[in-house]
DNA sequence: AATGAATGAGCATTCATTCAT
DNA sequence: TATGAATGAATGCTCATTCAT
């Protein structure tokens, strides 16, 4: 609140600022043509800056495409976290966890469509390509489903890890359908359209 | 067996083998490196021939990649229809269609990686591109759902879409799971994995 | 004469005279501008052929570059040697290889201006630059200045190498001298000004 | 040693000594990578100032390069007329030059690689050089070898223009050769070994 | 004077496609 | 049909220079 503070996080803010207005520019460039066919140009045009100023805050294009996901996955991983810390029963989480997923996508179209599009490309092709992020977000999935097994909520003749990716891969499908369709309608209310399914998949009887 | 007959026999089977054979020579190409990252030389060398006869089979290297989606769906669907043709029961020809889809794709492991990579992006950026047989592949599911539910087999309070969607979304994660990872291992035995948990989500009670 | 014979050789007179005439239009870019302020664009344009046609038959930029020297170096040299089999005394062919020195670059001004203005660049800082055959050649006027000492005809109190690094010296400055002059003058004539004063300072008293 | 005194000296000196160290920093930067793959961000670190402060003392970068030439230039030239100016012969003169030359360049290194490697393609690619600096000195040896000759001391049968080149040509070899080398020898006791050649080509008999 | 973030012209190289043989 | 040499448009990235602070 006193001058040098402000000045202070204005001068950072504006580093922060143009790397991140770089990001959301690429978002939208590589959302509505695809990485490999945006060019630094359109995205430095779309943040409104030089061509050569991306090269100030990202080595390479493929740097930039790995920092939206790097940072998409940080943040989307700490909030999950964070947000699971309250709930007590497996299958709150599981519902927090599809509902997180859908809403966060679904309400930032852009990123859903450069996740749904580029990330298999990349984490096969792209060299060093942290996929850490992903196995990380399944392995919560995993652990919250075994907690269900132990708790006898959940049925014990089913692996987690394929319960798990059971679950991912429903959300992901309505992600993509989403992504791909030409029709405009909100993602989030389809999580409990999938686990209306699921539940039944999964819960001890 | 005359000499015309031959010779055209010959003709139309060198056409179609060379056709085939660059489709083959692209798809090894594109599954180790990725689309765009593959050259039409690179497809030529691997069919063993000149970089200009590929020209002479198709019009550019986006149709290439359109020709090995187009293939593949057509088949893979035709022969769904032909195996489901003489199944009855709707949870049959679910276990039909789930067995179906990975032991296509787990018999050929570049087909597969060329399908889970690149299929996204094409359908969303590559002009003029045909969906159609995904929809069509998608909408046999659904139908076979909204036989279960008529015939009371499945749930009645889900939307036969949503649980299509389900079904297609699992066997899609086992896919592009078994096609990152770097360990080798059958994929067809998941069909089994899936609709342990799958039936119990759709079944009626 | 035979029509096979014809037509190969043009078949390989054709990669040749195009490779060659590439060298010739980049001797010529080099000369007028300098090897860093010449584009690939320019040599292209100069030899009559599009800008990727270079990369048919060199590399990178520099490449060309280490092929002029190359080329120059080994058609020098070898010259040199085969001219100066026929000679027994060392005078003359210490005469002899300052006659070819000047006569040859005085001949070619373009590729003279190139020697003499990115030779040194090149060897200093280019990677992997062959400086073998500047060295052979220095060694071969060492190695005739020795000869002279041992036959009685040069002065035993100097250093082969040193006399040999003057003569090189003297005639390098003569060529830089018309490389830079803007007025014309034969080069070659100075061959024998240098020896006028070179075989006083190394002859046997 | 009032305020405004050392203010102002301090001023001019740092103004002086800035300059001074850019010069410095774009000898070393140069001679380690050669002119045009050096950036002014390498002086200007190499310097220890900002990128921006170069321009503040040079208009641009191919102008640091003239200002090394010609700072240089004129030091070894007024230097050389002050130690010519006590001798008389013309003998002891040219000794002397060959000294210097090969003693100033052989203290520093990296002025000598600059020079032998960049000044030939700035005396004919760069715009407005100042090759006058070069000139003079090559006017300097000229003239004392017309007045060696005038003294009956040197042969008369002999330009006095291409024995000053030949001088200056074997002076810059083994610079050149120095400058080259990888192997660490003393650049100022060559002068002997030359002259011993040189006085015998040159000396009226 | 000093800074260093921003600029944008410039360029080597690649590669899908064509076409003369 | 088949070839593969030739084309030339396209683009990621660099870096000398500027200028607001």
């Amino acid at each position: 609140m006193t001058k040098p503070e402000r000045s202070k996080s204005t001068a950072r803010g504006a580093v922060s600022d143009k790397r991140e207005a770089i990001l959301r520019a690429a978002i939208a460039v590589f959302a509505s043509k695809g990485y490999f066919n945006s060019k630094v140009a359109d995205i430095a045009s779309q943040a409104g800056i030089a061509d050569g100023t991306v090269y100030l805050y990202f080595k390479s294009k493929d740097e930039i495409l790995r920092s939206i996901f790097d940072a998409a996955m940080v943040e989307f991983i700490s909030e999950g976290r964070r947000e699971l810390e309250n709930l007590i029963s497996p299958a709150d989480k599981i519902r927090k966890i599809a509902e997180l997923h859908l809403e966060r996508l679904g309400a930032d179209r852009d990123l859903a469509v450069v996740f749904q599009v580029e990330l298999r490309g990349s984490t096969k092709h792209m060299q060093e390509f942290s996929a850490a992020g992903f196995g990380e977000y399944l392995d919560i999935i995993r652990a919250t489903i075994a907690e269900g097994q132990s708790s006898g909520d959940f049925r014990s003749d089913i692996k987690p890890i394929v319960a798990a990716k059971i679950l991912y891969g429903s959300l992901d499908e309505m992600v993509t359908n989403w992504v791909l369709s030409s029709r405009q309608y909100p993602l989030a209310p389809m999580a409990n359209e999938v686990l209306k399914i699921y539940f039944e998949g999964i819960k001890a009887r």
